[in-house]
DNA sequence: TTCTCATATGCATAAATGTGCATGTGTGCG
DNA sequence: CGCACACATGCACATTTATGCATATGAGAA
């Protein structure tokens, strides 16, 4: 009983796994662990998990594809979950520290649409340091 | 950065706090603890607890008379939060267990519009047992 | 196959959380 | 005033949760 219900919630009432989750509501496409890592800054097991959890609560899907696993909003869920992306969207972007931008300038690293680059990497350095 | 949504999301993310709020958004009116007590069958401790938790996220809102505080849902909250509970009103009943039915018993031994009898009172338990 | 890299997951620990008990605060009544 | 009742809150304890480490799985490349 509710338990779909406290799964998202619960999901949701992290700090880290909130970012995870606004950024996904917020730039329409998918994003795989590596450069989600990158972009929020968070070690590997972290992001993993957190995406794991958003899984389970049924808000994300995943699909691997190669060596890569992308995560996406799951545009299929209950009423209530399609209601607590609606919120989660009006969070305005002041609430975060350049998510959008660090993600913008993680997908320009993709060639063909897809990453190539792996987490923590030279190049992202080398872009995150250009970049400020 | 960010306290106010997770505060929010953490209020909701338990089962009983999650069936006070959304006992509120159903039958739009306020409700005092004894009256919340008995309609959930919680403990003082906890019925009291967890309204102070919902009225920190502001959520709820509350007001003393005479000796009863009321809860009532806030509807001057945030895009966000009003965006929660608008999800929360599309949780169906069926997901709880007569939690709306016990409520109008409830109220219905208010006087003029006030509760009149404390929690886990004599007359409660004899109109429980009658509405079976 | 073996190696490398991206991702996932069990284990241990520290921090946060929910609940019961006891006590404190505030209000109304006699 | 003193008492009764509704409600709030600090403390202790059990459970949950978040994180780091280590290891496992899975896919591509040599």
């Amino acid at each position: 009983m509710l338990n779909n219900y406290i799964d998202t919630l619960k999901a949701l009432a992290d700090p880290n796994r909130l970012r995870l989750f606004w950024l996904l509501a917020h730039i329409d496409q998918r994003i795989c662990v590596a450069e989600a890592m990158d972009v929020l800054g968070e070690s590997h097991y972290n992001v993993s998990r957190n995406l794991k959890i958003l899984l389970k609560a049924n808000i994300v899907t995943a699909s691997r594809e190669g060596k890569w696993v992308f995560y996406t909003l799951n545009n299929d869920g209950s009423a209530f979950n399609q209601q607590i992306l609606a919120a989660v969207r009006h969070i305005p972007a002041q609430e975060f520290s350049g998510e959008i931008q660090r993600c913008q300038l993680r997908l320009n690293m993709r060639r063909d649409g897809q990453c190539v680059v792996g987490p923590d990497s030279p190049e992202w350095q080398q872009a995150l340091s250009n970049h400020l």
